[in-house]
DNA sequence: TCTCTCTTTCAATTGTACCTGAAAGTTGTG
DNA sequence: CACAACTTTCAGGTACAATTGAAAGAGAGA
């Protein structure tokens, strides 16, 4: 396969990817074309490699900052900005898994918490409402847990090494 | 809070997580619906609960089948057939990490295997997606034994005991 | 200050996944 | 078989999110 081809399927692949866990498809290929990018690339070369428009790299390129994922980069000598990407895949992985923990699941943990201390009346279906709701809260909870312990396991050795066992 | 004030919070908020994870939102409302139920419901109360549409309620009950995160059960005597959720968190949470795992996760590593052992030429800028693919399949790889492993950990004590420090 | 280059914004447009409702299909019963 | 009771399908419509492109903004150097 040619290194062109590869390189589209690459990009492709991880739009597809991204789209299907509710990140913005575009946004996903923007952070895979700079992955495999040897150096630094400006607003124009993405542009023109995704086929995409200045306003829309801009956009993309700025929710990737804001999700840590790439940097800015600036050259000497030039007024552009470039842009690289963390290619260390452990903290790429580690940085979404913080921000969609800080996204979506700290919401929905609020409005668990909400109805838990909430919910008032009686009979089976109320019972049930606070079940689940608790049951809900609880496995939350544990998640967080095991996310910052995961996140911050290169501290902890004997995480680490758990950790390593569980994954082979 | 009122019974129906609280049902509808919980069954909103579940709708919103599910459609920022990729789900599709009516078929996690469906899913909550069923969840706080106490007991069986039918098409028509799904209808009537949730102001869907008919098409709408057969697709994703169907869905949710596919997905096994809810049972079809038949009343003696009814012709109608009524729903219930599978209630056991735990459960819930496992099929729907195989799922994603089998729907996902399978694909893109078909995608990067092929990559990995296609990819042909010379330069640099071959040699970074090489180990773009290459770390990706590695970590996807990783993740896959990961799930399987907590999938089946209680089967394994020394991971249900690991699992269970993981999330304290 | 003016101009040139690059970045940001945003109203209008486009795209896409989802939903509807009616019609067709299925199944049990008299 | 004919009907009634439900389920499934799907072409067309809707709603929402993503995208465009042009205009406004910002900053550096002459």
């Amino acid at each position: 396969m040619e290194y062109q081809e590869g390189k589209e399927k690459f990009i492709q692949a991880f739009g597809t990817l991204g789209s299907k866990w509710g990140i913005n498809r575009t946004m996903a290929q923007v952070h895979a074309l700079l992955l495999i990018s040897p150096g630094p690339l400006c607003a124009d070369d993405i542009m023109s490699e995704l086929s995409i428009s200045r306003g829309n790299a801009n956009m993309n390129l700025r929710a990737l900052i804001d999700w840590g994922l790439i940097y800015k980069e600036l050259k000497a000598g030039e007024r552009k900005e470039f842009f690289v990407a963390e290619k260390d895949m452990w903290k790429v992985v580690r940085q979404i898994m913080l921000q969609r923990k800080k996204r979506e699941l700290a919401p929905i943990m609020e409005v668990l918490s909400e109805l838990n201390e909430q919910v008032q009346g009686e009979g089976e279906e109320v019972e049930v409402l606070k079940k689940s709701v608790a049951d809900m809260h609880n496995f939350g909870q544990s998640a967080d847990k095991a996310i910052e312990k995961v996140v911050n396991s290169d501290e902890n050795w004997l995480f680490n090494t758990f950790l390593k066992m569980l994954m082979k």
